[in-house]
DNA sequence: TGATCCCGCCAACGT
DNA sequence: ACGTTGGCGGGATCA
């Protein structure tokens, strides 16, 4: 069976890492043995597995040391192990091996240690079960497991049976964001809230009847059985694998990455990931042994992406008490940037909706081919396709073939779907992929809109249909019904509101609701938590629960040792004192200002996570951040701000947080507050939360001078694919005159003139508002009239006034939730959580 | 105990 | 029919 024997140099890479690194036990009189680990080492401490496991770090090795350090990390478990093996003697024979050496994750390391992070484009780079299970001496069974894993981030790619092609990390980014994508798509982030209100309300031992309503919301959120996420350039190399059920443990991966890539600390438990990766729906399904399943799975999985050090294992502590739970210690994930030409928008499978798309998709084939990589995901209507070619790749495949006639035929197998890259040798991908990459940039620029609304070509398509759109449908490029626009990218969107009395501003995250219904979130920013008697926007929220809550989580803060993190019930200012936080969530309730835009992350990751506080519904004091700027800007705009305090600053830079990393911790913000000034800030905290104030507007200026407010809009909006990369827009799109797009020649638009330019961009601007308020995916955060500096609070249930109405229902602006908002966004407005103090420790 | 998760049966699939 | 994949969950280990 293993007729196929790779003509690569697997021997020479194969190698058992330990065998290779016997001689460096030479003093002990182990038996070389041809297979890497002798069966009997009792070295089993966890703490040194764990030490040996951080130790080979997959950032230090890399391409030629990668092979020398990963034998420096085996040399130090060989030499544990040898160690071990003089004090034990002989007699190693009759203690088993421990189950930790049998782990999954050691065993994935082992599988890893053998490949490079980054292989050379142009070195074989294959993978045969066989031999690798053979040369781990393990079953293959389990290589599976890793592979399967591997897979899901397409690590490594199926060529044929029992043989897998090895691509490192070099997708890794791409995948990522893809997943990203996808599981914003899913609305992943809501549909964790939603288990996390529901699993509270469980715990309140509430009636049926709310979890009749929470079934129905949470049913809406149409859990999307989404299939098997591919990436461009690799369609199908793993068909003949998708074939079979499509929950497996590859797509299982790919969910489980994708809760990591949305949620905003970026810490999943177990439970959660469970729950909704078994489905929704199973409101009293709780099948026991379902669920137990699934954990078990989800410990495989987690113990591949450990060992990829994507992931890491902590433990969340909250009422329930500790629960196992990861924390994503992977690369950071940014939304999408302008040079990644993913198309993601059919990696989802095509709702019933999308029926109709087919041929605009084909369309937009025809008219790019370049970017003939579209996704295909296994949707019923495609399986049969994609087994057919699968099928005809299988007979080239199937025969003993050279490295390059595999590579070739497999790619071959694209020309299904014109791509250059798909004629080409597999060797050659990478590099081509470069090229093809920039390439197609410039093509799909034009078209990045419309992909953003789901493969669609831009100008194909007729118009935007959105019932009620008080946007511009005349826009080609979303002329996308609007039903199928994918959720922002940016599930949330920072809003200033201005503080009356303190003259703060404050940054608060509105977070799209699917409700339309637009509730505060702070992405583990510094942020207040408000009072939690201002809970006027907490429609569904009982009393009695309420009051639970309150003290439950006062109980909790209490256990906290972490000092700025002692926000006790105590502390807080009487429920009904009419405090400036109140005030403030007043004002935020009547918010008339609000610029949306695209939440930047910069997250200062490997943040010690020993303790940590997850911070819900929270007004940000923006002055105090004002120190933060260091990244300088123009010295107007300082003035300007100054001159208008409340008005906070124009500039997203202003509010550079200025900690990071471990300091995010906690910030103490003294003045303005009058509730608890300790402000929490997650480790995963943004350290830069870009922030477009009304103000701004106001001292911003016409001039080609880019103020930072600008930037950080056309940093959205480029970002989001709304304009091109060369245009320019001021502050506010909607008051300010569009400047000349610094490079017109980047833009795909042929207008030639500012005002078109304005046009368009502000067309764009409208509909990009339009397409959240109708689609209900964006925040209802809406540009809104703002006269001045509002001196007074507002009427409490003054609500803003959208500029768009869902089709559904109004879009309305809702109280802020207080601290009503659990340890996450909020997606829909009635479905607040309370507030929870989240222990993160690590083992 | 509860958290982990190894192990390997055995069914779906591919050839 | 036979080999490859890989879903699954019993029950052993670990903490």
């Amino acid at each position: 069976r293993s007729v196929l024997k790779t003509p690569l140099k697997q021997a020479a890479t194969s190698p058992s890492v330990l065998a290779e690194i016997q001689p460096d036990c030479q003093p002990l009189t182990t038996p070389p043995k041809p297979k890497e680990t002798p069966p009997a080492e009792p070295w089993t401490p966890t703490s040194n597995l764990k030490i040996l496991i951080s130790a080979a770090s997959p950032e230090i090795r890399s391409r030629e040391q990668r092979r020398e350090l990963s034998n420096n990390t085996s040399e130090i478990l060989q030499a544990k192990h040898c160690l071990q093996e003089h004090l034990l003697g002989d007699e190693y024979e009759k203690s088993q091996p421990s189950r930790k050496e049998k782990s999954l994750g050691l065993l994935c390391h082992k599988f890893l240690a053998r490949y490079p992070d980054y292989p050379s484009t142009a070195e074989n780079n294959y993978i045969c079960l066989d031999e690798v299970a053979e040369e781990l001496n393990v079953e293959r069974r389990r290589i599976y497991d890793i592979v399967n894993v591997l897979e899901s981030l397409h690590m490594v790619s199926r060529l044929a049976k029992n043989r897998y092609a090895w691509h490192g990390r070099h997708n890794l980014s791409k995948t990522l964001q893809a997943l990203k994508k996808v599981g914003e798509k899913n609305k992943y982030t809501q549909q964790i809230q939603m288990i996390k209100k529901r699993e509270y309300e469980h715990e309140f031992d509430l009636n049926g009847e709310r979890n009749e309503e929470m079934a129905r919301s949470f049913g809406s959120t149409k859990h999307s059985e989404m299939c098997f996420v591919e990436l461009p350039g690799m369609e199908f190399r793993a068909a003949s694998v998708n074939s079979r059920k499509d929950k497996s443990l590859r797509v299982m991966s790919q969910k489980f990455v994708m809760l990591f890539l949305v949620s905003t600390p970026q810490i999943v438990s177990l439970e959660v990931a469970a729950k909704i990766l078994i489905g929704e729906e199973q409101l009293e399904d709780l099948d026991k042994s379902k669920f137990k399943t699934k954990i078990r799975r989800l410990y495989d999985i987690a113990n591949v992406l450990s060992s990829l050090e994507l992931i890491k294992k902590v433990h969340v502590t909250e009422e329930r008490g500790r629960k196992p739970a990861f924390k994503w210690t992977g690369p950071e994930v940014l939304p999408n940037t302008p040079d990644t030409e993913l198309d993601t928008t059919s990696m989802t499978c095509p709702s019933p909706i999308s029926e109709s798309i087919p041929s605009k998709e084909q369309c937009s084939k025809n008219l790019f081919p370049s970017r003939g990589k579209q996704n295909f995901t296994r949707h019923p209507s495609l399986i049969k396709l994609v087994k057919s070619i699968e099928n005809d790749r299988r007979k080239v495949q199937s025969a003993p073939t050279s490295p390059i006639k595999i590579s070739a035929s497999t790619d071959g197998n694209l020309s299904a779907f014109p791509s250059k890259m798909a004629q080409v040798p597999a060797s050659t991908n990478h590099q081509l992929e470069g090229q093809a990459k920039k390439e197609r940039e410039t093509k799909i620029k034009l078209s990045r809109s419309a992909l953003e609304c789901n493969l669609s070509l831009p100008q194909a398509v007729p118009k935007c249909e959105a019932p009620r759109s008080t946007a511009p449908s005349q826009q080609p490029a979303l002329s996308q019904p609007l039903g199928i626009c994918p959720p922002g990218h940016s599930p949330v969107s920072p809003v200033i509101l201005p503080h009356p009395h303190s003259g703060v501003s404050y940054a608060i995250y509105l977070h799209a609701s699917q409700a339309h219904t637009v509730t505060t979130y702070s992405p583990s920013f510094m942020v207040q938590p408000l009072p939690r008697a201002k809970v006027t926007g907490i429609k569904s929220m009982n009393p009695k629960l309420l009051n639970k809550i309150t003290t439950e989580e006062g109980d909790n803060q209490i256990a906290t040792d972490e000092p700025t993190k002692s926000f006790t019930a105590k502390d807080r200012p009487p429920i009904k004192s009419e405090t400036s936080s109140q005030r403030c969530l007043k004002r935020s309730q009547a918010l008339q200002e609000n610029n949306l835009i695209k939440r930047y992350r910069s997250d200062g990751e490997s943040l010690d996570t020993s303790l940590t506080f997850f911070p819900s519904g929270y007004l940000i004091p923006l002055t105090q951040c004002t120190h933060s700027s260091k990244a300088g800007f123009p010295n107007k705009e300082k003035a300007g701000l100054s001159s208008l305090q409340h008005t906070t600053y124009s500039s997203p830079i202003a509010r550079v947080i200025p900690v990071t990393g471990s300091e995010l911790k906690a910030v103490n913000i003294p003045a303005f507050q009058i509730t608890p000034l300790n402000i929490m800030l997650s480790p995963n905290s943004i350290a830069a939360a870009p922030v477009l104030s009304n103000s701004g507007l106001n001292s911003s200026n016409t001039s080609s001078a880019q103020n930072p407010s600008s930037s950080v809009l056309n940093f959205t909006l480029q970002h989001i694919g709304l304009i091109p990369t060369g245009v320019q827009v001021p502050a506010n799109p909607f008051l300010q005159h569009v400047p000349v797009p610094s490079q017109p020649e980047n833009t795909n638009h042929s207008s030639e003139n500012a005002s078109l330019q304005e046009e368009k961009v502000n067309e764009n601007i409208l509909l990009l508002f339009a397409c959240a308020g109708l689609s209900g995916k964006y925040g209802a955060v809406v540009p809104v009239e703002q006269p001045s500096v509002p001196k007074e609070p507002q009427e409490p249930q003054t609500v803003t006034e959208n500029f768009f109405r869902t089709p559904g229902g109004p879009n309305t602006v809702s109280s802020l939730p207080a601290n009503s908002v659990g340890t996450d966004r909020v997606s829909q407005g009635t479905l607040y959580i309370p507030q929870r103090k989240l222990e993160v420790s690590e083992d």
